[in-house]
DNA sequence: AGTATTTATCGTAATATTGCAATAAACAAA
DNA sequence: TTTGTTTATTGCAATATTACGATAAATACT
């Protein structure tokens, strides 16, 4: 019915989806690859690089904080925004695991 | 207005996006994880194993298959699915290099 | 204080996704 | 042919996501 049933899978089939699923969006992943390219704090002109309304950015800069991707420093009237470092790292990991898993042999069976 | 302004990203980014977004939902993740250990054709119990209904999980395999993580073989009345070996190493791959981007260092500026 | 600048939030509209019952389609077996 | 088995599709209903205008909140500058 439109609501994923979260509650019958595991915390990790659930937290795997979650972090696959931010970054699911152009938008986001544009934002990234900003933040990614500048390698630095960059405050605000996010909305002049994006093809986005403020808002539409402002809302899926707190997607990707929430998520722990991103950090944002308040310095005087802007925000600041950069890679979390450490978190990054976490999520390649994670992810990486995951895609791991299926080993890199040619025994397909199929 | 809900529909993603696909058209004002670049191909690589909307790439990118598209394969976390299949990735992004646990029942998808629990249908790969199935085959992943299985590691061979499974026929058919992947509803058994569900908390999903045959209707719903066909419907996730569907976009598994387009998206091409994974194959289906039809053998009699059932139908035999596998990982799509070669895909899966590809976008392992696309996706680890869009993480590799972000250096592994301790440089950050915040 | 008043004005400008920047970002967050609210409200709303449009579209997408998820899920399932019902049904169709395709084949196997009796 | 009829019956059962398995998977795909159709047609909803419910929820989620995306996008943006309007507005608020916070701070800087005169």
């Amino acid at each position: 019915m439109g609501i994923t049933k979260t509650e019958s899978f595991s915390d990790l089939q659930n937290r795997l989806a979650d972090y696959f699923k931010v970054l699911g969006h152009p938008a986001r992943i544009a934002i990234l690859e900003h933040l990614v390219n500048a390698n630095s704090c960059i405050c605000g002109d996010l909305v002049d690089v994006l093809p986005l309304s403020q808002a539409t950015v402002s809302q899926h800069l707190k997607e990707l904080k929430q998520a722990g991707l991103i950090k944002g420093e308040i310095s005087g009237t802007s925000v600041c925004y950069c890679i979390n470092a450490e978190k990054w790292q976490e999520v390649k990991s994670f992810l990486n695991e995951f895609m791991d898993r299926y080993p890199n042999l040619e025994d397909s069976c199929c």
